[in-house]
DNA sequence: AGTTGCTCTCGGCCGC
DNA sequence: TGCGGCCGAGAGCAAC
């Protein structure tokens, strides 16, 4: 389930195995994947001859930067890019090829079948759906505690719905946020508006501190590998309440709970994430 | 505008 | 062992 991290992993691989890879055919052998242009036969088409310039990301999605298209490409749950020799059997689940002219193949497998493939011209993309309106990047230094407070000025949902929705800020699923949130104290049920200036403070820290120490590591490697090489990530060590329930927290001992908020599963600790704000002990008034 | 709930995408896997 | 049905993440959409 790759979210910013994982997909930063496979960018910079990527970048390393096809930049300068020039395509020579497509072969769509999932036309669901493919989105934009609605016809393979044309998505094919305009790829055929384009020279990959560079890799890039937008949120979760990957942007393969060609001499005058852009390939914009989502992974959802299990989307996994990887580069054979055109002679190689091809594995299952295997749904779109790019066959470069130097006989090499990128190979886009996918066993749910939820990934998702635009073109557009270049220079488009940014302006159309999917890319479009999505809210700031968590790990460039725009990403400041200000534009943090700012993106969340007015949100009166949960918290945690509130970060998972990328026309806000982009990259965080299901497991960073609950990661971020625990590192930062917060229950995922308190609503967005009833946090305050110094608990903003502590998110903005978690988000952008989770994250980078997981691209620092390449990832969190949860039931597959996510990176072009078949290279392993190494941030699930490191998961402090991700898929730890009823496992004992790491700070204060108390049993990890799992619950749904927003329809997603979440993982709290009752001890670090108070839901309620723990009420202060009076301070006994000195004695005049 | 923002929120909520629902839908859709699948195959692995769980439980019967 | 077989099989129906649930699960899961993310995005998009409709309704309020």
């Amino acid at each position: 389930m790759p979210e910013l991290p994982e997909v930063e992993t496979v960018r910079r691989t990527l970048h390393r195995l096809v930049v300068g890879k020039t395509i020579a055919h497509v072969d769509v052998r999932l036309a669901r994947i493919v989105q934009h242009p609605a016809d393979t036969q044309q998505f094919a088409f305009l790829l055929q001859g384009q020279t990959i310039r560079d890799m890039q990301r937008r949120g979760k999605f990957l942007r393969f930067v060609m001499d005058d298209v852009v390939l914009v490409s989502h992974l959802r749950m299990e989307g996994r890019y990887g580069v054979y020799d055109a002679g190689a059997p091809l594995e299952p689940h295997t749904h779109v090829v790019f066959g470069f002219t130097d006989g090499t193949e990128l190979r886009y497998k996918d066993v749910r079948q939820f990934g998702t493939m635009h073109v557009f011209p270049l220079g488009e993309d940014l302006r159309r759906a999917p890319l479009a309106g999505l809210g700031l990047e968590p790990l460039e230094e725009s990403f400041t505690f200000d534009a943090f407070r700012a993106a969340l000025k007015g949100k009166t949902g949960k918290i945690k719905p509130v970060l998972l929705n990328q026309a806000y800020i982009v990259g965080i699923g299901n497991i960073y946020v609950d990661e971020s949130l625990f590192l930062a104290g917060i229950h995922p049920e308190r609503t967005a508006a009833s946090l305050t200036r110094q608990e903003l403070g502590r998110l903005h820290e978690a988000i952008v501190r989770t994250l980078q120490a997981s691209v620092d590591v390449g990832g969190s490697s949860i039931k597959s590998y996510v990176n072009g090489q078949g290279e392993i990530g190494l941030f699930q060590h490191q998961l402090q309440i991700y898929g730890r329930e009823g496992e004992p927290c790491r700070v204060c001992g108390r049993t990890i709970e799992k619950s749904v908020v927003g329809g997603r599963g979440t993982h709290t600790c009752p001890g670090c994430q108070p839901l309620r704000k723990r009420i202060s002990r009076r301070r006994p008034k000195p004695d005049v």
